[in-house]
DNA sequence: CTCTAACCATTAGAGATCTAACTGTCAATC
DNA sequence: GATTGACAGTTAGATCTCTAATGGTTAGAG
């Protein structure tokens, strides 16, 4: 994992370097709210869409149905979700945010979002707009991400 | 965490994508061998720095001398490390990847590069060139990575 | 209606990881 | 030599996450 390296030489491996320090401000926030990185996943795809089903989150989530019940045990036991059930479908369970799960994850985006500032203020407004032209380019070939 | 938007339109999300699909390369290819992301690192981190003492792992590591002596026991249950004391100094133990260990992690960052080509593919070396560079001058700003 | 198969979710059991408290070792000072 | 404090590592206990097996629910076919 190139432990050692300090003067990387590819994009790949700059892109490493750069997902790092993204993923480190987004690690450090979350775990200043004792969550962990799935649980805080989960807890932003709840806001974003309310009464999902678990076995939704599970896709999205990319993991099995059954991650996602413990996960969803423990997010219940802090009283951050909740879950329902519809009369008529007996088997499928709405999973919602509650307010205090919705106070607790908002501002996570916004954390993220100053993080990417500073990670782009050595750019001017020209450089970043090719960085980006040069981004869109590669992640057309990509394949859908469903989990960030 | 955006879990919904298919459509980014900032170099921060496409940079998180993009993080997104190598981490995902890497995650598949760890979890086929039954290693965790923290002990695939650890792992690769003594194939190239051989009797490092476990102090200095969990510095590098960003965790705690406790969590590094868990993660120790149960690679050294699979036998692939080993920890030894040398005389003269008993509270220091210095640790070592076993042949095993070392062929589990090989081709490991050989696998990290092929994604980065699949990643780079729409790009042709003026392109890449460019894109060197600005990440280059990103990565300048950025604190040193202490862990991929 | 009943049977079956698909579907949604949970539990049991294991390993990984964390925090807090602990044991043992070394070095400096008196 | 005894004391003190810093250092290296482990253990205890908790939570998180995974795989495999299990429990209910629904829809469709006969």
């Amino acid at each position: 994992m190139d432990a050692n390296r300090r003067t990387p030489t590819s994009s790949v491996e700059l892109f490493r370097w750069i997902g790092w320090a993204q993923m480190k401000a987004g690690e450090d926030w979350i775990r200043e709210r004792e969550l962990s990185h799935a649980q805080s996943f989960v807890l932003g795809y709840l806001v974003q869409n309310p009464g999902a089903i678990q076995r939704d989150i599970a896709e999205v989530s990319r993991t099995s149905a059954a991650s996602v019940s413990s996960l969803l045990q423990g997010l219940e036991r802090r009283g951050l979700i909740e879950r329902r059930t519809e009369s008529g479908n007996e088997r499928s369970k709405r999973v919602f945010a509650t307010p205090a799960g919705a106070e607790l994850i908002s501002g996570f985006e916004t954390a993220m979002i100053d993080a990417g500032e500073t990670i782009l203020a050595p750019l001017d407004p020209a450089e970043r707009a090719t960085l980006y032209a040069l981004l869109t380019k590669i992640t057309q070939e990509l394949p859908q991400p469903t989990r960030s």
